[in-house]
DNA sequence: GTCTATAAACAGATAGAC
DNA sequence: GTCTATCTGTTTATAGAC
């Protein structure tokens, strides 16, 4: 699992880090080749040799952030659901949106590249195809599953699917808006307590949309 | 209520509408002057005179959106909530949350502001401040008095303003990741019925929140 | 108030030395 | 592979004619 980077991966490594990075905070418009190269204390024209130019760049990002979120977050999407009770796909839905919370409010880590997702999230383009067939539709689909065996309805429903947009919705709400939400909650930062008590809330309203949907219409 | 504008004031408006346009297609850094100046069918030069420069058209643009915004979201926030019962409250609240459904997503007219607003809301600064103060802020109080008396709950507390959060988080997804969205559900347009039933689904989930608060934990 | 010309800074891409 | 110098186009802001 060892992986020793030549000189040559380091730069390339360092510059897309970099870039999503920046990216991220201010948007792909909005910052230059030169504030990438400085950031990874490498030259312009590395930009260029590496990845054709900033497009080039920008689609590296896209394809090292879904990686990173596959490999952070496909772990909770593996459990075989053959058999399983309602209760049981439930219990399994709740740990699944658990760890994308964790994942999207609290790890400390991922933060630059949700920040570039939600921002690529709002251009239509390469990137934003890309994460929606690498990441979001699966990632959606899953939950369908476990949201249709958890109230007995049809997982392809329309209904089940924008139930489940609502439940992923709620945890995109919360970064998008996180520096307002924050001073409406009185919340200095958003330390692991905040992100505990906000993540058990999040994993309740799945609960009880499951109940609602249970229940009668 | 007639306001016959002066030959500047057409301008003004003019650039100011335009600008909204492009900064939610594109994003403020994205576009330039000269594009909004070409759309409004002006010159670069105006921009300079009326509102000194592009930070200044950004301001401007702000303060057009939250003055539409207050004024057609506005009236469905006034009813006074003394002697409410909890099933009145919850009634005023899916109703106020449905007003809010078809501003954010059918409303052909608003869309441009929305996107703005939403862009905006990604990077924090004098616009998004402005947003939260006159637009966030109230409306989430307003919704957070409702869901306490609808659920029996203290209107100030962490879990209410978590709850009424997710509530509007929902429909805030539904417009930031909405091209990809219709894609999973199959629609080639979101037109007035697709609109109709999503915001009655929506309406429906807030329901379904009040009913988990007003029960248990 | 409107429009044009231009300045000064900055962007991304590229050629070539090392 | 790395780095620098430079090219070409575009940006915002401004000065001044009308």
């Amino acid at each position: 699992m060892e992986k020793p980077l030549s000189g040559a991966e380091v730069t390339r490594v360092t510059l897309v880090e970099s870039a999503i990075r920046l990216f991220g905070e201010r948007g792909y418009d909005a910052v230059s080749t030169r504030d990438i190269a400085d950031l990874a204390a490498a030259n312009i024209g590395s930009i260029a040799y590496h990845f054709g130019g900033k497009p080039g760049l920008r689609r590296a990002c896209a394809d090292y952030v879904i990686a990173n979120v596959r490999s952070t977050l496909g772990t909770s999407f593996l459990k075989p659901t053959d058999n399983m009770s309602p209760a049981d796909a439930l219990a399994c839905m709740e740990h699944s949106i658990g760890a994308f919370c964790h994942f999207w409010l609290a790890n400390r880590e991922s933060q630059h590249f949700v920040h570039f997702m939600l921002r690529e999230l709002l251009d239509p383009g390469e990137v934003s195809e890309l994460l929606y067939a690498n990441w979001m539709k699966p990632m959606h689909m899953r939950f369908c599953l476990l949201f249709g065996l958890a109230t007995g309805r049809d997982p392809c429903s329309e209904e089940v699917k924008i139930a489940v947009f609502s439940c992923v919705g709620q945890v995109f709400h919360f970064r998008v808006a996180k520096p307002l939400i924050m001073r409406r909650l009185d919340w200095d930062v958003m330390g692991p307590e905040e992100t505990e008590r906000l993540c058990k809330r999040l994993v309740m309203h799945v609960g009880a949309l499951v109940a609602a949907y249970k229940g009668g219409a």
